[in-house]
DNA sequence: TAAATATAATTAGGAACCTAACTATATGAG
DNA sequence: CTCATATAGTTAGGTTCCTAATTATATTTA
């Protein structure tokens, strides 16, 4: 009886403040260990996050990433351009095309060629996808809801304000070294 | 000139209150809209920052996944099994022999098979290992600070209080409905 | 001691993501 | 009208992760 599966439980290995505070001394940096510590807590959170959504769609026949496409899908009352969907996933439109391969081979979604212009192929959401999505709603939102239980009205708030600041952030790990990040304000 | 990464920036895309509100009076659900926000926020700042580490960890010739695998080397001596790897970062046994393969062929570790027990193949941080992680560590870990910039020293232990909370509550999406991580105080 | 079982690492094959190159269709400048 | 260029979608090939099967080596049991 081999138990393959240990791992998974290994993934609550949260970063530690002492850790944090070795990595820094090492190479004698002028920076705050608690700093570091949010920064690889938010890294852990959102890895095992995004492992555990695979694993809670699995359990409808989906990945995140498909799911995501048909809920974009029906809130743009079941007809999209590949194009369209790439964009509001923020995904590109080679991995649009192998998600819409692999919904169509399950007849979740069809597609369509258009009249208008000969290049375009717009994504239909079947019935039978639409029916997957109705019936995983409930549980899929109630789990969503008891995900955040732990926090009262008040501490949601606190937190979605904290996050989004922290999210601003994240461009500071790509963007130019020592420029603040911009205001939420959408300039180019 | 086409422009393929547009799609880049339009991971800005943030869920919004009324689309959460939208997808539950679709279904006629009793849940909290505010709840599924912070739920959904969540998702998008993961994925997002698993984007940017990505592209930040590509500027030294490395992955996240490689990266951390070289930085828990160098927390253990720089000589670690395979199979304490895969312990210390949640990922399988088979996913960390992918890595070393890489990092093997770049010349940042390398492999020693044991005399006490003849299955083992130790890995080992390679002198040249150790320099590039040397070497990224003042760029690194002042990213790492500025992520988290936006938020003074109190907000990032709200911030670090309530992350740990809602990190807790992940368990919810894949473990059974209805039972609880520990005590709900909010109140519906 | 021999056979069954457990364990360490690897290999094989799959999914979701990427970039770059390609095909077909549309558009715009001479 | 024709040719260059832009655009929509797909294909090809790479990476990182996974699960399941495989190989080799230990360990336990009968």
């Amino acid at each position: 009886m081999n138990n393959n599966n240990k791992i998974i439980n290994d993934i609550d290995a949260i970063p530690s403040l002492v850790q944090s505070k070795r990595q820094i001394d090492r190479y004698n940096l002028d920076v705050d260990a608690q700093a570091i510590l949010v920064a690889s807590r938010l890294m852990a959170a959102g890895a095992k996050l995004g492992h555990a959504s695979e694993i809670h769609f699995s359990k409808f026949g989906l990945s995140t990433g498909r799911y995501r496409l048909l809920a974009d899908l029906e809130d743009n009352e079941g007809e999209e351009l590949p194009s369209q969907l790439a964009e509001h996933l923020g995904i590109t439109r080679a991995t649009v095309t192998g998600l819409i391969d692999n919904l169509e081979r399950d007849g979740l979604v069809s597609r369509r060629s258009s009249s208008d212009d000969g290049r375009q192929r717009s994504v239909i959401l079947t019935e039978e996808g639409a029916k997957k999505l109705r019936e995983m709603a409930p549980e899929h939102f109630a789990r969503l809801e008891a995900m955040v239980g732990l926090l009262n009205i008040e501490e949601r708030s606190v937190f979605l304000d904290l996050l989004g600041r922290v999210t601003q952030g994240i461009s500071a790990l790509t963007g130019e070294l020592g420029s603040k990040p911009k205001e939420n304000i959408s300039n180019e």
